[in-house]
RNA sequence: GCUGUUGUAGCUCAGGGGUAGAGCACGUCAUUGGUAAUGACGAGGUCGGUGGUUCAAUUCCACUCAACAGCACCA
């Protein structure tokens, strides 16, 4: 151990010189008294550190309030330790597990014969007020491997033995003590229990696998959120209350866009307006297909087992897949994936060198047989659509090609809003085809493309690795975009394929007249049109853009006398292509217009003997108590010209 | 699939061993009313399904299906 004097930089930059053995505390204290007491912990270039902990080398240090953001990862922590400490004074015979900081709060995995109730959640809670009130000091032991075993075995903690015997041989451990109770815990801790605060609240009790494998024991998981002061937590559980409220199936039932049933788990019945929007993302996915050069193609739904044998599907995949045995005993399986069909398309006839890259299109039916507790609406269903596409290329070409398709999902996102994007790249997983060259080779083309997304995209796109978690026929890039309200969804891919084309024998005649294995890139962009909608519904809070709205407007009249004018202004709507209903009800206007902005209709156009007189309309927009009035010649222009789709007013734009 | 919870009218929900109730929505009538609910009357379910216990079950029990939350899986 050095014995020199630790020489620490400030966040200000001063550089001042401490004792060996010198303590975060000690350094907060020389600063001033307030600080020390405000003070809940450093970090030490970067790193946060107990504030009682000997600082054990130079660099640059921080002293940490409780009004830092890196302050309140210690609260969850400490409050987490709180919990088990609650939940063992409660019931003595729960075993602990592990309590990690997650996402907006935390969680603590405990092993219990009967599981928690909601009921019993207040009880913990009160239990873990009195811990707080009482205001231990974290102190922190180092043992030895051995003995922390031994102690654990003799409690008879037997997940902590086994967390123990995972770790390396030699290591020492910390325990940290709060009171009486204590934890085998890497650290770091706020100084005392007191820490924690009062903002935060145990949200929910779950079933969770002892180490996250379906394999092992189930264990109780309680999970709770944990602030630095009460307006945080305030906030927090409003955002979750106003995440409740776009929840794209509530809002699908009220705004009448589709709905599911008893007897098709997974499976989505799509009301009329729901397929509008259906189709008006369809048809806008297609007008940009057919800008960069895609060829649209159907291939079958049902088809023999043999090809998926072929395919590997059979293998790899059988146990998601809908299968089918006819009466004379063939069995067929409904495709989970269109590539196998596309692949058949490619092979039919021969190709040259001088056709490719050929880019295949589908809006392929798909389905897959997904475990029952994975159903989510339409964010996870079992009979989808994906905006499907497989380039057939050269490898000369797939850099290129790469790069084309992420130019493509990009501003695809962009047009819907979506600016906030990460490309993730999945290498080779456990479950494979393919030999190891070939898996080489495509992650290290797939690398440099990832590279060049980064470099190119101005700091705007954030790359990340996700090793082992590519398809089984090839690494793939995820594209992860985020919502109005900041939850991420994975939607696009792009996924290289040098196994398929082997496995049934594709191949193009290339310059030399030989014989040529193409690569196959598998890719889409919304990933499946049901779960896209979804996001999207979540995402505009069921507000859609005009272009996009099922019904963009509604005529509704204030009298019977307004009726022949009316109609006029919904035939002139609808002949300006706009999608118009009336509502000639007799009921008054006030009620027909909290119908309307209930079933989040972007316009109202209400119309009384005056408008009908004056050859004007009073337009109310959808979030808005405010009424415009103009000319039914001015409303129908400036309402086209917004429902203009992004893709056409660009093209309009750009010539 | 696993753990837990739930399943009563189109929706939101109350009730409870002796064959069900509210509000909204729906229908009829009256009302012609300027931007988030006009009034009156009426119709509507057999309490997710199957089996069991019981004189009797929607209510208790078992199994099953589906949904919800989380886990695991994943577009």
């Amino acid at each position: 151990m050095a014995q020199s004097a630790l020489s620490l930089e400030f966040p200000d930059g001063t550089i001042r010189e401490f004792d060996a053995g010198t303590t975060g505390k000690d350094v907060a204290g020389s600063i001033s008294k307030s600080l020390a007491k405000k003070s809940v912990a450093i970090a030490l270039n970067g790193e946060l550190m107990d504030l009682a902990e000997p600082i054990a080398s130079s660099g640059k240090i921080e002293i940490i309030t409780r009004t830092d953001d890196r302050a309140v990862e210690l609260i969850r922590h400490d409050c987490a330790h709180v919990l088990a400490e609650a939940v063992q004074a409660i019931w003595p015979d729960t075993k602990v597990t592990i309590g990690p900081v997650i996402e907006n709060g935390f969680y603590y995995d405990f092993d219990r014969a009967e599981p928690f109730t909601p009921e019993d959640l207040e009880t913990i809670e009160k239990k873990m007020r009195q811990i707080i009130a009482r205001n231990d000091p974290f102190t922190k032991q180092v043992w030895s491997r051995d003995d922390a075993k031994a102690h654990f075995e003799k409690m008879g903690e037997s997940y902590k033995v086994e967390l123990i015997d995972a770790i390396d041989a030699d290591q020492n451990l910390n325990i940290y003590h709060q009171g009486e109770w204590h934890d085998l815990c890497l650290g770091p801790h706020g100084p005392s229990t007191g820490n924690v605060g009062s903002a935060f609240k145990l949200m929910s009790v779950a079933g969770a696998y002892w180490r996250g494998d379906s394999d092992n024991q189930m264990l109780s998981r309680i999970y709770g959120t944990a602030w630095a002061d009460e307006k945080q937590l305030k906030n927090y559980l409003f955002m979750l209350e106003e995440a409740q409220k776009r929840d794209h199936r509530k809002l699908g039932r009220e705004m009448d866009l589709f709905h599911f049933q008893e007897e098709g788990p997974g499976v989505v019945f799509w009301h009329a307006k729901g397929w509008k929007v259906f189709q008006g993302l369809t048809n806008y996915m297609r007008r940009r297909l057919d800008e960069h050069g895609y060829d649209e193609v159907n291939a079958p739904q049902i088809l023999d087992k043999a090809l998926w044998q072929t395919s590997g599907h059979w293998d790899w995949y059988r146990e998601n897949m809908f299968t089918t045995v006819t009466e004379d005993d063939r069995q067929f399986a409904i495709k989970p994936m269109n590539c196998p069909g596309h692949v058949q398309i490619f092979k039919n006839g021969l190709r040259s060198y001088r056709e490719l890259p050929i880019k295949m299109a589908e809006f392929g039916n798909v389905h897959r047989y997904e475990p029952s507790g994975a159903l989510h609406g339409l964010m996870r269903v079992r009979g989808f659509t994906q905006d499907d596409a497989h380039v057939f290329c050269t490898s000369e070409q797939l850099e290129a090609e790469c790069l084309r398709i992420n130019d493509l999902i990009l501003t695809t996102y962009s047009d819907f809003g979506f600016g906030d994007i990460v490309v993730k790249l999945s290498t080779r997983p456990e479950k494979r085809v393919g030999s190891e060259e070939g898996w080489d080779r495509a992650e290290s083309i797939m690398q440099k493309v990832l590279d060049k997304i980064e470099a190119d995209s101005d700091g705007r796109i954030r790359t990340e690795m996700n090793p082992g978690e590519g398809a089984f026929y090839g690494p793939k890039f995820e594209y992860v975009l985020r919502d109005a309200i900041g939850r991420d969804w994975q939607c696009g891919t792009t996924q290289v394929d040098f196994a398929l084309p082997e496995r049934f024998g594709a191949f193009y005649i290339d310059e030399n007249s030989n014989k040529v294995e193409p690569v196959m890139v598998h890719r889409a962009i919304c990933g499946s049109m049901e779960r896209f909608i979804g996001i999207l519904i979540e995402h505009f809070a069921g507000h859609f853009p005009l272009w996009l709205a099922p019904v963009q407007a509604v005529v509704a009249t204030i009298t019977t006398e307004a009726e022949e004018y009316g109609q006029k202004v919904v035939d002139t709507l609808k002949a300006a292509g706009m999608r118009v209903e009336s509502d000639f009800r007799n009921e008054k206007i006030n009620y027909k217009v909290r119908e309307h902005s209930l079933a989040k209709v972007p316009v109202i156009i209400a119309i009384g003997a005056r408008e009908a007189e004056e050859g004007t309309v009073s337009i109310r927009r959808l979030g808005s108590k405010h009424q415009t009035n103009m000319t039914l010649e001015e409303a129908v222009a400036s309402l086209t010209e917004e429902a203009i789709a992004p893709d056409l007013k660009r093209k309009r734009d750009a010539s």
